[in-house]
RNA sequence: GCUCCCUUCGUCUAGCGGUUAGGACGUCGCCCUCUCACGGCGAAAACAGCGGUUCGAUUCCGCUAGGGAGCACCA
């Protein structure tokens, strides 16, 4: 039997949850449930100066809105700090670090020639093998990692490979600072260890990180967790995400009407793949995701693509959930408080009934919103553009007669209203199209809806009759 | 500059020595049709370049070019 797995995600609470980190979350849980282990999740803020507790919330909201969920507590990384400290110090006693005394003009220094000659090794080591008497006084020296000089330090990535760094140009890095606070590459190693994490999946920005982790691993004698460094998410034009692009945090996309089961398959689908499989179900990709099958380059972010998806899941939801998520989206969206205020019993009613028609048209829920317009609006309709270019005198006095033939009409369904305006065309001798856009028009205030009839249906006859004849003229 | 990673249609990708290089999004036609969608059918569209290895390279190796990440007492 194996060792159940543990797989974890940690961001630090900077900003919102961006998308790089929700699939980075979204890898990590998917591995971890598809494989009867656990995820983690660890809230690395020890970067004090920027840590904030909105953001805790921001990114706590994004994960559970996005459906995925963690296991246990979750762990601040800032509150075992004094465990950081005991295993910088643990490294100390057994010679494994040392103390170094260098300024902060001394490194900057030994930078500055460092890429002068064309070497990566920035710290040149200068404290490793001085005692502490040489200690120059009112300085708080750092604990550095020593670290080995020569071989090689080798990372067996599930996603990258091996990947091989010669030792020479790894320098001895600090584990702990001058005043006493464990550095990111020591609390990442020891909460790792601590948690039990066995599998390491994040952004592949972090793969020279994977050295100089392994390095302390090492000298702890701990056993590396399995690493896999994911490729980035890039822009549309191929370079870093930025704000103008997509890194926008969850909620932004929440906002933009696109539905959580739709982001997932699409965060899934990008830098991993099943063979020719496009849709995945949750259950689906936990089932079938797994490591050696992400590629190793970066894929750009394509909103197009994202929509067709959100399409599809409007598509196939089922019409009460999305009556649900209509209402649920309406607190997050620009405006949306304006058809909250209009949601009554009877207007959800016409919306439930509309779905069928309206969710086929629908690419995000803003466009849902947007297409329902017509069950919200006060009379008289306010017109779009081009609606309103359609409403000649002619068509005018065309509404007022097919009003009438309307008028008729008793027994009020999408069937005997078609009926009755498909005979009311043969009459006039127009075009049933020529009929129906002004009809539309009039009902709608828009030049496209759902099937004129169902529109028709949905009204109920008193307030077609009454758009009606809001837009005829005699 | 240094270290490391990457490179198949516009985009996401399949491919793991021999394929008419497949799928999806997008684009463009046609059909359906009261509009818009949906759906159906079809089209255009790719192995970065150059050298090897091999009977044979998209596939293996090297170089070049291009892209990316990292280079803190940030995470």
């Amino acid at each position: 039997m194996t060792a159940p797995i543990v797989t974890r995600f940690a961001p630090s609470p900077t900003g919102f949850l961006h998308i790089g980190g929700a699939r980075t979350a979204l890898f990590n849980w998917l591995y971890a449930r598809g494989r009867g282990g656990k995820m983690l999740l660890r809230i690395e803020d020890t970067d004090r100066e920027r840590s904030t507790e909105p953001a805790i919330g921001a990114i706590l909201d994004g994960l559970k809105w996005l459906g995925i969920d963690w296991d246990g507590d979750t762990v601040y990384q800032f509150a075992r700090a004094q465990r950081h400290r005991e295993v910088a110090e643990q490294l100390l006693a057994e010679g494994k670090a040392y103390y170094c005394y260098a300024s902060a003009d001394e490194l900057k220094e030994m930078r500055e020639k460092a890429r002068a000659e064309g070497k990566s090794k920035l710290y040149d080591g200068r404290w490793r093998e001085r005692a502490a008497s040489e200690a120059p006084s009112g300085i708080k020296p750092t604990i550095r990692l020593k670290a080995p000089l020569d071989g090689e330090t080798v990372i067996e990535d599930q996603v990258q490979g091996r990947v091989v760094w010669k030792n020479e140009n790894l320098d001895d890095l600090v584990l702990l600072r001058g005043d006493g606070n464990p550095t990111y590459m020591l609390a990442v190693v020891v909460d790792d260890h601590d948690m039990g994490v066995t599998h390491v999946i994040r952004g592949d920005d972090h793969l020279i990180n994977a050295a100089r982790q392994k390095q302390i691993y090492e000298a702890l004698g701990w056993t590396i967790p399995s690493m896999s460094h994911i490729p980035l998410i890039h822009g549309p034009d191929g370079s870093k995400l930025s704000k103008r692009h997509g890194a926008l945090g969850v909620d932004a996309y929440r906002a933009m009407g696109y539905v959580p089961e739709a982001l997932r398959n699409y965060l899934v689908r990008l830098g991993w793949s099943h063979g020719d499989q496009e849709i995945f179900s949750t259950e689906e990709m936990i089932k079938d995701f797994d490591l050696p099958a992400i590629g190793r380059s970066a894929a750009r972010f394509d909103f197009a693509k994202l929509e067709n998806l959100n399409g599809h899941y409007i598509r196939h939801a089922d019409d009460q959930s999305l009556v649900t998520m209509f209402e649920d989206v309406l607190s997050y969206v620009p405006n949306g408080g304006d058809v909250k205020a209009k949601l009554n019993d009877t207007t959800r009613a016409q919306l439930r009934q509309a779905m069928p028609q309206l969710k086929e048209r629908a690419k995000t829920l803003i466009e849902l919103i947007d297409s329902s317009y017509f069950i919200f609006a006060d009379r008289p309709l306010v017109m779009e553009p081009k609606a309103a270019a359609l409403l000649t005198p002619e068509t005018r006095i065309l509404i007022g007669k097919l009003r009438s033939a309307l008028e008729a009409v008793t027994e009020w369904s999408a069937a005997t209203t078609e009926a009755a305006t498909r005979a009311f065309a043969e009459e006039t001798g127009v075009k049933l199209g020529a009929v129906a856009q002004p009809l539309r028009v009039a009902l709608t205030g828009k030049t496209t809806s759902p099937g004129i009839f169902d529109v028709l249906a949905v009204l109920g006859r008193q307030e077609c009759l009454a758009r009606l004849a809001d837009q005829a003229s005699v």
